[in-house]
DNA sequence: ATCAATATATGACAAATGTCACTATATTGA
DNA sequence: TCAATATAGTGACATTTGTCATATATTGAT
């Protein structure tokens, strides 16, 4: 498995570096310092993961993950912060970075790595049960309207992702069949999804 | 991480208990001796994980996971058995339990719980090379002939766990729509599920 | 060569789903 | 108190989905 490391503090990328390579899968193809060259050795280099700090100089990792993607949209970025920031995770998220750990838990980053290679989708365990309530208080940032989902339209994705009809979410919460179909489209909206069954997908990956 | 333990040999729960909090990672909060204990404390304690033996008196173990699944569909469980039985296998991965260890392979035990806790599903090496085969060819066992799926099925399967509309996935496939249609119908009626949501949901918990 | 099974396809149909425009009420925050 | 917002509803509509009966071509086994 090769892993390209980003972040613009070199002391972090070496402790990273050998820490990862004490693992016998795992190769460190390339360390880089800032957005821009996450970009450039990404697109060189092709590595399987890239594990990139979220806040660097020039260009932010958020950013950098974003151009990459665009251009690679298979791509596994894992970014590592310091700290738990509620904006910074809404917005890996959102442009669909594969997960978010802490640099002090030192322990698990190997083995989220290797979830991640193995196609996971890997948010620390603290910041996990954050994402409902992410996505439907705050993230007043621009750009994040379409995520505000209200507590009755997650509990009606909880409805969709457990396979029930509208009639069945519609008996179980007391609403009528109709306002069922006007919340679930308005949710498949603000997910940009278009099917309940894209929902009950984006749920399983996602929350 | 919090486990519960559950296994009708008192010697197996103890020795488990002492295997699993030699990791400072782990806390057993609790150890039962049969299925239906099995429910109660789930539903006390609420564990991280419910470590369960597979075969027990009065309520097995599936028995006993199906129970809880259907009031807590979040519920990792993993089972112990001391042999590879093909039936419980797939009983096993049917009703979505999130793993499947041989008793014997003690060193695998900690890691395995761990990697459910961070939510992989493990099924033992030996196991899971079986799985497909066990899905789409064999199991005449009674009651399975429902499980033979065939090689298009299967692909028809991971298109809809894809998200695809009926459309999307003749145009893939190279078929025509009706026959896409035609192909779900089948493979709902053989899992037993009502639609594609439901399909896509069984996909991402079984398969 | 024939028979049975398999894979693919159609058409008809009912039910479920998603969209849209619009209404009504209650709460709330300025 | 007024306006905005959240919540819930209706009806109409087009589309998608799932079921079923049925048809045809291919193929593997006898």
């Amino acid at each position: 498995m090769k892993v390209l490391i980003v972040d613009d503090d070199k002391l972090v990328t070496a402790s990273l570096k050998t820490i990862l390579e004490s693992d016998e899968d795992i190769e460190v193809v390339g360390t880089g310092n800032s957005g821009k060259e996450a970009v450039d050795l990404y697109m060189k280099l092709r590595p399987d993961i890239l594990l990139m700090d979220i806040r660097m100089d020039e260009m932010t990792g958020i950013e950098a993950a974003e151009t990459i993607l665009k251009r690679e949209g298979k791509a596994k970025i894992l970014f590592l912060t310091t700290f738990s920031d509620d904006e910074y995770i809404v917005e890996a998220f959102r442009i669909g970075a594969k997960g978010y750990i802490l640099k002090q838990n030192y322990e698990s980053i190997v083995p989220t790595v290797k979830a991640v290679h193995m196609g996971q989708r890997v948010f620390g365990d603290e910041i996990i049960t954050k994402i409902p309530a992410l996505l439907s208080n705050s993230a007043n940032k621009q750009g994040m309207e379409e995520y505000c989902l209200t507590e009755k339209e997650i509990e009606i994705i909880k409805h969709v992702a457990n396979g029930l009809s509208n009639k069945e979410i519609a008996k179980a919460l007391y609403l009528s069949e109709g306002t069922v179909r006007n919340y679930i489209s308005v949710i498949l909206e603000k997910l940009g999804l278009r099917d309940r069954t894209q929902l009950a997908i984006f749920y399983y990956k996602n929350m």
